[in-house]
DNA sequence: CGCCACTTTGAATTAGCTCAAATTCCGTGG
DNA sequence: CCACGGAATTTGAGCTAATTCAAAGTGGCG
């Protein structure tokens, strides 16, 4: 009963109309997770010194089939991790940011699931698992660090299956580019301005649809005005309002309201 | 170079042809994983004694937004968990077997993410986070077992996530069920004859697709011959042969040679 | 027995795919 | 510096798999 009515009365005070305009409820919790990414960091650094790799873009840092010994989190720079049926179909299951770990699936069958190959350069920490374990004894901090990333690896993989299989092809686009957004945001990168470091055909493979499809969408987009292509290329993407996205997707579900 | 020319012979020898027909590769695989199922199932139970629960279908184990304290293992019966989108959309996001863990999406957020709920009346083992945390100090094993449950949610995830992006309706259909059989084979369960405890619609919520369109895919297999129904219902499905399902996926997969 | 929820099947519609052509981008070598 | 070639992207047009809409059939259960 208590526990019921607090968290109302706490998120109106919070909510304090015309007080601070510009600062929705989103961006405070991206501040708040680019933080504890931090904090994460610092702390792997603290206990465990882990030996640092810097990796380009292409380069795998584990393959499916390699056995496992050793976790990595990413310093900086994004992957994407890739997976292959025994039939040939081969699928972008998931990316990876600052603060994200790699290898979990290899814990269970002790050799990597999939390929975890760099978008772009940057740097990897690497920590055996069984050295994890072993300094995990001595501080439990550690402990819950691996159970929370594993944990939000888990909820976060379940969201993007429900945008798979909930959302219309052009917002399944619109999600994806808010979900990196979110991400930028979350390593504590400015998010309003993306690079896109994947093709047409992998962002497609990624979503479950076709490269045409992918473009059209963001062209669609970009005609929308919810985001822009900048630079020259269409790689980079600019995101004046990240609200605008979600907004777009929720238009997209709209089944009557078909305002372009 | 060793490690390249040592499984392939290894693999050749295996196949010993003629020597043992009716017992596949997969059905070796099915029965260590049930003999691994029972022996976790038999360390937590001695090692700490969880209190025990019994459901009943509808039932809810834990609901997204309750604080977390929890895991839960299944000791038999089967769950889904359901996720709720903000804007409503609602998506079964992954299914739970004999053996299985449920609330490690709660970890990291200190709340569930999503709802449990049972599809059928079964046993769960609750175990405080915290007194497992605690417990796995004086048996490293435990976490070893901990660890590589939450590890084959993520990978078997990421297989359905593939599933969704990669195959044509009828093929999830079939990998729907061949993942069910695979799954009770995995709890020590015959996985011939299966009883499908959702309904059609929601067995398209969970894959994607209308329930129109899981009706028409169950009657295209079972006119293939790849699966029966048994009993007078539609619910219960026998499957003579699990690699036919496999068969009829890669049929569906297979461009030009499309013979019904 | 009759209601109600679930399922099946058909017919029309459409979102997304396939195929095709034109355009842009970028690295490379003259 | 510019010309060239290949890869990536965009856009159009027709096609197909899957959806929507509709109607009839089936089973479970009070």
């Amino acid at each position: 009963m208590l526990s019921a009515t607090a968290p109302t009365s706490f998120s109106r005070a919070a909510r304090a109309p015309f007080a601070m305009p510009a600062l929705p409820a989103s961006r405070l919790a991206d501040q708040r997770a680019s933080e504890r990414t931090a904090e994460t960091l610092k702390l792997l650094q603290d206990r465990l010194a882990p030996a640092r790799r810097v990796v380009h873009a292409g380069e795998v840092v584990y393959a499916a089939g390699e056995r496992f010994a050793t976790l990595f989190i990413l310093n900086s720079g994004c992957f994407k991790m890739v997976n292959l049926a025994v039939d040939g179909r081969e699928q972008v299951v998931g990316l990876k940011f600052r603060g994200d770990w790699l290898g979990f699936d290899g814990i269970a069958g002790a050799a990597y699931a999939c390929d975890a190959v760099a978008m772009d350069t940057g740097e990897v920490w690497m920590v055996r698992y069984d050295e994890l374990l072993a300094a995990c004894r001595s501080c439990p901090e550690l402990l819950t660090v691996l159970h929370e990333a594993m944990s939000r690896q888990i909820g976060r993989e379940r969201d993007s299956m429900m945008s798979l299989c909930t959302l219309p092809a052009d917002a399944r686009v619109a999600e994806f580019l808010r979900s990196w957004a979110e991400s930028l945001a979350r390593s504590g990168l400015r998010s309003d301005q993306i690079t896109l470091r994947m093709t047409r055909a992998e962002i497609g493979n990624y979503l479950g649809m076709t490269l045409e499809t992918v473009s059209r969408a963001l062209s669609k987009l970009a005609r929308s005005g919810v985001i822009a292509f900048a630079g020259k290329g269409r790689r980079d993407i600019r995101i004046d309002d990240v609200a605008a996205l979600s907004a777009f997707v929720q238009r997209c579900l709209a089944p009557a309201s078909a305002l372009q």
